[in-house]
DNA sequence: TTGTATGCGTTATCAA
DNA sequence: TTGATAACGCATACAA
């Protein structure tokens, strides 16, 4: 050791990955990568993979579904132990050739047990759920939705079914112009509420909107803001939190928060164990939370002021 | 090409890039990489490589300065034919471990020329005065600044620098208790307005505060929010745009927009001409632009109502 | 054009 | 324990 310090000397590691037959190099393959919550978790992997030893290989193609085989090739090409990606829908191409190359993979933010592979993810239906739930509870009867694009992301129909399921489930109404389906984005969110403020107070209007994440919240509440009407008392909003920044809006929105550094800290336990031929531990599930940040944003209904006079009288 | 396909063969990079003495693979370095504006710089870097056929091996550790040269080395025996590294300030061993294995690297969000090596960055100081000389202009004269830690991050202080410099030149002054140094982030935005919210009014009191970053931004507002004190009536926010959020806060700020982006495309498109041995096209500089979203904030002075009254009477 | 041998730097095997 | 040697799979230079 002594003489490597001395003269400086580096393995090369390709001869070491040709005689081992390993890089120890994992890849992850996970699009529109900026100005996304998936740094997040990929920080969170990285983090698991290079605790021991391993090499994070990222490719962050622009486009989701962009058709070429070329990327995971490239991956497979450069030898990694083992593959992240990001979603249970991938090209017709994609798993076949990771098993014919006997490559371990997982799907990150994938529902567990729905494709037959390893795939960690949270239940997001249940976490839209627990966000019509709690407005149910708050007295709203009719409501809203501002979400990411269904046709191209698997997480945001998730959402999108799960809110529509509990609406139904609670005899709650939709207001179909308050149901908006856009990319993510802060402009997005703005003009999207936009329309929603045109049915305000009318038969269509809803009492509260859910926004699909938090680049869309902001906007939302943006577009609020300038129109004056008063968040939560005149429109409730909530939001998922993707990036954890709903909570710190103007005004601070109620809000679920999701589990995504966890998504890719799983997602290195499991492939290191598969790695190293191991049988990956139990995983344990991750669980959504909704976050009350606002005090208010309760609609007063008749029977709601029947139960606290009767509270009043009982005292 | 039929039998590739046919027998689904793909090639060992390992004994490719043993014979031919380089990898296709470029590593970046990244600190604090999730929740930070870098995975923007990372996803254009990553575009512009694999546009080429390189890919990008990225290291992200957790602190900055973390001490061990294992990180710079595990990317070296992996054999990158390039390295992107963040930030100018680097570890003793980095440059020469670099150098002696003859392998090209680039600085981003550096100062082009101070380190005497490669490097694609922005003006910091020019971006802090533009928002100095845009609050001068609207008649600010006591400043406030909540930026980020400069003791370990030299982006922060040279923001800084920028800042008090230009106040000093125009002859403003500084408000003491409103200039706080914190991490970036909500919460700690929120808690540095409380602060600075103690003092308004008083004649430590400042009339305009510039935001290190639009996390550090988004607290504030809610904090101003919370205490009712009026954006941009009573205080005026201007924001560095790291995130391109903060101009669709509520109230939408003033910012100046980085070029991150940028960053990450320039550093990509140098190391590779380095990578080919060619010389690396001029660079063109970047430039940091001011985005005004707020159209009130102007502090009324004496001579400001003079030039009014005085306009209205060539009328 | 097609075929053959050698080297790339390491690990692993086997013999001493 | 130490030393020599054969893979590892590809690129390249040279020969046919």
């Amino acid at each position: 050791m002594a003489a490597v310090e001395r003269l400086g000397y580096v393995a090369n590691g390709a001869a070491r990955a040709l005689a081992m037959r390993r890089t120890m190099t994992v890849g992850a393959i996970v699009p529109r990568f900026g100005g996304s919550s998936f740094p997040t978790m990929i920080q969170a992997l990285e983090t698991e993979l290079s605790a021991h030893g391993y090499t994070l290989l990222l490719s962050a193609p622009e486009h989701h579904l962009s058709k070429e085989p070329t990327i995971l090739r490239a991956l497979l090409e450069r030898g990694v132990d083992a593959v992240a990606l990001l979603g249970e829908e991938q090209l017709a191409h994609v798993v076949p050739m990771l098993s014919a190359s006997r490559t371990p993979f997982v799907m990150m933010w994938a529902p567990p047990l729905s494709t037959g592979h390893a795939a960690v993810g949270f239940d997001e239906q249940e976490a839209a759920a627990l966000v019509v739930k709690h407005l149910s509870a708050l007295g709203h009867r009719r409501l809203g939705f501002i979400g990411g694009l269904t046709a191209d992301n698997a997480r945001a129909l998730r959402r999108f079914h799960g809110f529509t399921a509990e609406v139904a489930k609670r005899g709650m109404t939709i207001s179909e112009t308050a149901m908006i389906e856009t990319n993510y984005g802060f402009e997005q969110g703005y003009a999207a509420m936009e329309r929603v403020i045109q049915v305000l107070g009318t038969s269509d209007g809803p009492t509260a909107v859910v926004c699909g994440n938090d680049y869309l919240a902001a906007g939302a509440l943006s577009a609020l803001d300038r129109a004056g009407v008063k968040v939560p008392s005149e429109l409730s909003i909530i939001s998922f939190n993707d990036n954890d920044f709903a909570p710190y809006l103007h005004p601070p929105l109620t809000t679920v928060r999701l589990p995504i550094r966890e998504i890719g800290e799983q997602a290195g336990v499991y492939l290191i164990a598969r790695m190293r031929g191991l049988e990956p531990p139990e995983r344990s599930p991750l669980h959504v939370e909704l976050v009350v940040r606002q005090s208010t944003g309760k609609v007063p209904t008749n029977s709601s002021r029947r139960r606290r006079a009767a509270r009043r009288i009982t005292r």
